[in-house]
DNA sequence: GAGGCCAACTTGTTCAGACAAGTTCTCCGC
DNA sequence: GCGGAGAACTTGTCTGAACAAGTTGGCCTC
């Protein structure tokens, strides 16, 4: 049971995906597509609304709208979850945790996670890789709450994000992320095979549930010759924001 | 005169940062908010859905509405352009041109700027500094229909991007954004003042007009101890992801 | 006191209509 | 052929209404 105006955006995504409007021609008016999907204006730009988000097509006043481009960005679930984006590019993901175990939290802990500070909670340390090759280094903190059911889960579990849902229902819904570079340390180098001081690009990342409440937050530092990051920006959608140190 | 729904987004997200609505607690109903400002509910909606994409409150059906963050995300303008960033900062943007010459568009070129192959375009080598300091470097060509405007700036122009709408009344309007790490090369190292195989946060980015058309390239490299970036994600608003080494 | 059920509340979706503001194209005059 | 004025078209903004779907809190029972 999906929305309307979320089956049209589909629809005109998988249209776009065929060619059937090439990038750099012109969508059919909105009235056209309404009389054509037979629903109101309204519907129709909220679907479009929703490509223009992801820079599919771009938009002006008085004008027709164009098509930009023709693939579209991941969906929020690939990039929560590593294994759903290796599947996405049927690729295999493994990962397993090297070391685990329950620390007071310092007062950078009690202020992501919004908890007391010294509330025990789970840290986490584990390498993922594609196809057997390790590409990231995972440092994790998880709230107290959830902690049990992160220590209940097999060391080698390929989608952490999955059993989570699966076992308790929680829903990863918003991720703030802070991007940089940093060299690789000994154990860096170690765990991801790589030179030390060779650059990594870390992203440092809490995510919410639903409520707004904090469940991980983490230091994930990827292998810069194998993962890089892309965003999409444009008028009225600024995800991507600039930061100075400290 | 700009719209309403801006207008109130505006005020929302003032009262945020005045902390009349403080992070956690639950934002006014629609209707109420509606009856409040004057206006009909779908433009509150209009309003709260803007925040919502900037991360600042969340929103789940049935419930009201949640204060998220109290600091909102940059302007799309602060993050086109390095000037409009720094002032935000209350900093001093500096800059000045290393290098800057003709060469016939590279096949690589020629796809980014959708441009005929050997079409000559203008590359141009910059620094750019924070109070002095430098911290980016910039390596960007330009199409060809630009790239007059852009040789007529002075070498040590603070903002080209104002500039270039000042002379030509051009706006970018989309940006597509690709993260990685890189270690400094010699001439890296040499110009931002810090030693080589230092880790460097590079953003490789396409700037469009309005109508899709490209207008730069640019491969920028930071100074990792002295910028990051920072993406606000959520379900149903994805602007970042994750790709993999060519 | 604990648990479950229901009513009130709130956001999500959709419609139909109206006007404002910007773009595109055609036709006309020079 | 060229340029300008204007008509036709298209997106942006806003209203008011209605129902669907999900959440919250209170009341009632055990």
């Amino acid at each position: 049971m999906t929305a309307r105006h979320e089956e049209i955006a589909d629809e005109l995504r998988k249209a776009i995906d065929r060619e059937e409007y090439t990038v750099g021609s012109r969508l059919p008016a909105e009235t056209d597509l309404a009389a054509q999907y037979g629903v109101s204006r309204g519907t129709v730009r909220q679907a479009v609304a929703a490509l223009t988000a992801e820079g599919l097509i771009g938009s002006r006043q008085g004008a027709r709208r164009v098509v930009l481009a023709s693939r579209r960005s991941q969906s929020f679930a690939e990039l929560r979850s590593f294994a759903e984006w290796a599947r996405a590019m049927e690729r295999e993901a493994t990962g397993h945790v090297v070391e685990q175990e329950y620390r007071p939290a310092t007062a950078e802990d009690a202020v992501r996670l919004q908890l007391p500070e010294k509330t025990p909670v789970l840290h986490v340390l584990r390498v993922r890789g594609l196809d057997g090759e390790p590409v990231l280094l995972e440092r994790t903190v998880y709230a107290d709450w959830i902690s049990p059911a992160v220590e209940a889960i097999e060391p080698d579990c390929p989608s952490v994000t999955q059993r989570l849902y699966d076992d308790t229902g929680l829903v990863f819904a918003y991720g703030e992320h802070v991007i940089d570079a940093v060299a690789a340390g000994a154990q860096d180098a170690e765990l991801l095979g790589i030179r030390r001081t060779s650059p990594l690009l870390r992203v440092r990342r809490v995510t919410t549930t639903r409520e707004g409440r904090p469940v991980e937050w983490s230091d994930d530092r990827y292998r810069s010759d194998a993962v890089s990051f892309s965003v999409h920006n444009s008028i009225g959608n600024n995800a991507l924001a600039r930061k100075t140190a400290e």
